[in-house]
RNA sequence: GCCCCCAUCGGCUAGCGGCCUAGGCCCCCGCCCUUUCAAGGCGGUAACACGGGUUCGAAUCCCGUUGGGGGUACCA
């Protein structure tokens, strides 16, 4: 058998969200794992709402994801000559003819079929014209979208990878629009023109597409082309289980990169939406996913998108990264996103280690380390949990007294320390340091105390506890 | 209205007739780690939508019901 030809449609119409990426993905990974092509085609057909902007968008994210794509990239604007000769040929040969209707007589026409119950299709009246009435409309300056004849009896069916066995019955189908009175294709006719002539062998897309399947199979019998493999995966809902929109939040590939959502864990996630590896397998490289995915795993029910199970698996493909990538991940992101902290690399490069455990994105960094950087702001409730504690100055003015007296400055002497001044104090570690980190870090949640005070240095740290201490007693 | 798809814990899922008194992960809740914690360890709550079949045996197969989703455009 040739290697598989799949191809990566994207209609630049919007905004790139997590689900369009799942399709990719998917597509991706399956040509990667049998060494088929991809090929990446924009569909942009419909001007009005295609940008220039979603194409570069589109490109830039999949790039960041490490989609790549053998060939492309395709736009369909610059094929229109392929589909005109393509639809003259059709209508020459019967196949399709040109439609007159205005948009009110087929809304009349809809509306009678729905009061009959019946279902709403186009009933082809303009399928019969003569040529002299077609003449006779033409010169009246009407103008024409051209339809797809099809089958008035008999199924169509399909037997879908995820799906199995799918039928529909070719009555119910109506001619649909091919091409547009202005003489552009619809998706209806250019997405299966181009699926034929880039040899797409194929096709996995997203299941609301697999009410248009028998339509679209009509253009390969009119073209004479074998039909493809069709793979329908399931949706990608937002948590009131419907279609991925912004009113589910953060739903954009961009969103989750700019919060610090690494790409290898955003495809990790994503791979698990509709497919898994087996019974207990979550945390996956690339390499991993490329080796193991099939279409047959694909599971035909849709899923809830969960952005805290994608939070959680980040933080481990954090965990993962050898130190110096993890602190070079972390310097490109402040970059990137214009944090004034990426102003000092060095200062990056010393935190990221006692971050690395504790992110679970990038994004967070700030809030763990910032006390680094500058000068303190410390959290009002954390404060009050120092206020409300009655043996905090005790706490301070021991830790005070000890830190200074350290005759070296680093994590292990400073835990030697401060585990004698517990025992003197007669206080449990977590009573005596709470206290100290609220002083030096401003917050109760922050990374180990020992390492952060050996950062921070001798003279602010002490400056700090001495800050806190004033504030607690004046 | 008509057509199509789907149906296991709150979420993602495993399960393709007996291995299931239904497993894993996220979330949540406890406990532990004589340092917080969003890290780690241990433990816990929690599901086969319902009704009929088929079968010695059904979460698994069939039919129906209900529920959810999608489509029904000169959007894709």
């Amino acid at each position: 058998m040739p290697p598989p030809v799949v191809r990566m449609p994207p209609s630049p119409t919007g905004w790139f969200h997590v689900g369009n990426a799942r399709t990719m993905l998917f597509n991706w990974l399956y040509a990667r794992h049998t060494g088929g092509r991809v090929v990446l085609r924009f569909e942009d057909t419909d001007r009005v709402r295609s940008t220039e902007e979603a194409i570069t968008q589109a490109e830039d994210v999949l790039r960041w994801l490490g989609i790549d794509w053998d060939d492309g990239p395709h736009r369909q604007t610059q094929r229109l000559d392929l589909y005109a000769a393509a639809a003259a040929d059709l209508v020459e040969r019967g196949l399709a003819y040109p439609c007159y209707c205005t948009a009110e007589e087929l809304a009349a026409e809809r509306e009678r079929r729905q009061a009959e119950g019946r279902p709403l299709v186009y009933s082809g009246r303009c399928r019969s014209l003569t040529p002299e009435e077609r003449r006779a409309r033409e010169d009246a300056g009407l103008a024409h979208v051209i339809r797809l004849v099809m089958p008035a009896e008999g199924t169509t069916a399909i037997e879908d990878v995820v799906r199995g066995h799918v039928e529909w019955e070719n009555a119910l189908q109506g001619d649909h629009v091919i091409f547009r009175s202005d003489g552009t294709p619809t998706y209806l006719f250019a997405n299966p023109f181009d699926d034929i002539r880039m040899g797409i062998t194929h096709v996995v897309r997203v299941e609301d597409l697999l009410p248009s399947t028998p339509r679209q199979l009509a253009v390969y019998a009119a073209l004479d082309a074998a039909p493809p493999t069709y793979a329908h995966l399931p949706m990608v809902l937002g948590t009131d289980k419907k279609k991925l929109s912004k009113r589910h939040g953060a739903v954009s590939v961009e969103e989750f990169r700019d919060r610090g959502v690494l790409s290898q864990a955003l495809v990790n996630y994503l791979a698990l939406v509709g497919w898994s590896y087996d019974d207990h397998t979550t945390v996956m490289t690339v390499p991993e996913l490329i080796e193991r995915f099939t279409l047959e795993r694909v599971n035909p029910s849709p899923g809830v998108f969960d952005p805290e199970k994608l939070e959680w698996l980040n933080g481990e493909h954090l965990r993962a990264l050898p130190p110096e990538e993890f602190a070079a991940a972390l310097q490109d992101y402040l970059a990137r996103t214009g944090s004034p902290l990426a102003a000092r690399p060095e200062r990056v490069a010393e935190a990221a280690p006692i971050v690395q455990e504790k992110l679970r994105t990038l994004g967070q960094f700030e809030g763990f380390a910032g006390f680094l950087f500058g000068p303190v702001t410390t959290d009002p409730d954390a404060w009050a949990r120092v206020e409300a504690d009655p043996a905090a100055s005790q706490s301070l003015g021991a830790a005070r007294e000890t830190l200074a007296g350290v005759d070296r400055w680093d994590a292990e002497t400073i835990h030697a320390a401060l585990a004698a001044a517990c025992a003197r104090e007669g206080l449990k570690p977590r009573v005596l340091y709470m206290p100290i980190r609220v002083a030096i870090t401003g917050r109760t949640v922050a990374p180990g105390l020992y390492e952060s005070l050996e950062l921070l240095g001798r003279d602010e740290s002490l400056r700090r506890i001495d800050a806190a201490l004033g504030r607690l007693t004046g």
